[in-house]
DNA sequence: CGCTAGCTTGAGGTCTATCAACTGAGGTGG
DNA sequence: CCACCTCAGTTGATAGACCTCAAGCTAGCG
């Protein structure tokens, strides 16, 4: 990674958009970036959000077709996809390296097209609040505390339901003892069990 | 692809089966495979359906994570994996080939996942039927007559739906005179642009 | 000829979107 | 320092899309 140089991008500043030549890949060192695709009518859906040690930008040949946008005040580092090409050819195993970045991101893309398609509003709000708590665990973070890094309208761009579903949905989820929020992105599992058993859904 | 072998599988037969080791992947030569994904209480995601020259079984590292099923009598060609990373260290370019594949798919999904999480049960079954004939058309095939390989079952859980919206959906497209349907499988497009505003929803 | 699997059709109910009003926080300018 | 504005979120009422349950139909097959 010589060729790596640092970038900052400002709270909703676009890293690249949809369309553009994909001249860089990006690893995120410090805020975070949401990944999206825009319909022409107006309609939205959120793919991923990018946290802290995470890649963006990989898979992408021509011009990239979706758009990242940072949620905050963010620092990546860029690397040429040019400068990509020479070190792969140089370095077989690290094309094997990048096609399993790229294989567990079509896992996820696949485990959300999963959770849209056949789940209820319940069960997507409180699965996506146990997989931020489980990446902050796996981080060395409190599970148990959440900061919110995206506003409601991301969220409910990423489930697939609209911003007002998403806040009954938490105001719920509070109602009921599962969650405590604070000024509405400090969130805090109190029944963790209870969050696992809606998010798993009916019968499970 | 020396070491590639022939198979046939049988309609309702597994390739593979979530959980399995990935010790192969496979070349459609004849026939169709549907790849899902099953959850714990029943429900069922479809996540594509392999065509004759489509690939199955790619960007997977350890256990399959997917199971995959033929929709009728299918012939595969199979490689075994140790064979492709070797074939992979010997041959870079490769490797960035199946980058390329892998990165294909992943775009294909994220596709599926746009319309599943956006749009509404018409513009799924109509950019579905369009997605079949698009397919014909770029093998030579007759784009406005389409044979439908999976039952209704298979195309509800893979646009998120159930049957009996499958099937009100098909129902509906005939009485307007968008479609034609003989014995179920067999769907003739008859007002193609009507179908494209469908699918491409309220305002585009 | 009866059976099963897959498909269609109908009636009724529910979940979530839509529309709309309100609140609170943060920023800006007078 | 306060008034004003904007943006993000919350809450309520209503409507509609799709699901669920149920019955009937057709084709293939033993």
């Amino acid at each position: 990674m010589a060729a790596a140089q640092t970038r900052i991008v400002e709270r909703k500043e676009h890293v690249f958009c949809d369309g553009d030549d994909a001249t860089h890949i990006y690893k995120v060192e410090a805020g975070h970036v949401c990944i999206y695709h825009m319909l022409a009518d107006g309609r939205r859906q959120v793919i991923d959000f990018a946290f802290p040690g995470d890649f963006i930008g990989l898979g992408v040949v021509g011009q990239h077709t979706t758009s990242a946008q940072a949620t905050e005040l963010t620092r990546l580092r860029s690397l040429p996809v040019s400068e990509l090409h020479n070190v792969v050819l140089d370095n077989p195993q690290l094309g094997l390296d990048l096609y399993e970045t790229l294989s567990d991101e079509l896992s996820s893309t696949r485990e959300l097209l999963l959770s849209v398609s056949q789940r209820s509003a319940h069960e997507r709000v409180a699965g996506f609040l146990l997989a931020l708590s489980q990446r902050n665990a796996r981080r060395g973070e409190d599970a148990d505390t959440i900061v919110l890094p995206m506003t409601r309208t991301d969220i409910a761009d990423y489930l697939g339901l609209t911003i007002e579903t998403i806040s009954r949905t938490f105001t719920k989820l509070r109602r009921n003892g599962l969650i405590d929020i604070e000024q509405c992105i400090l969130i805090t599992i109190i029944d963790r069990d209870a969050l696992i058993e809606m998010a798993e859904g009916p019968s499970a």
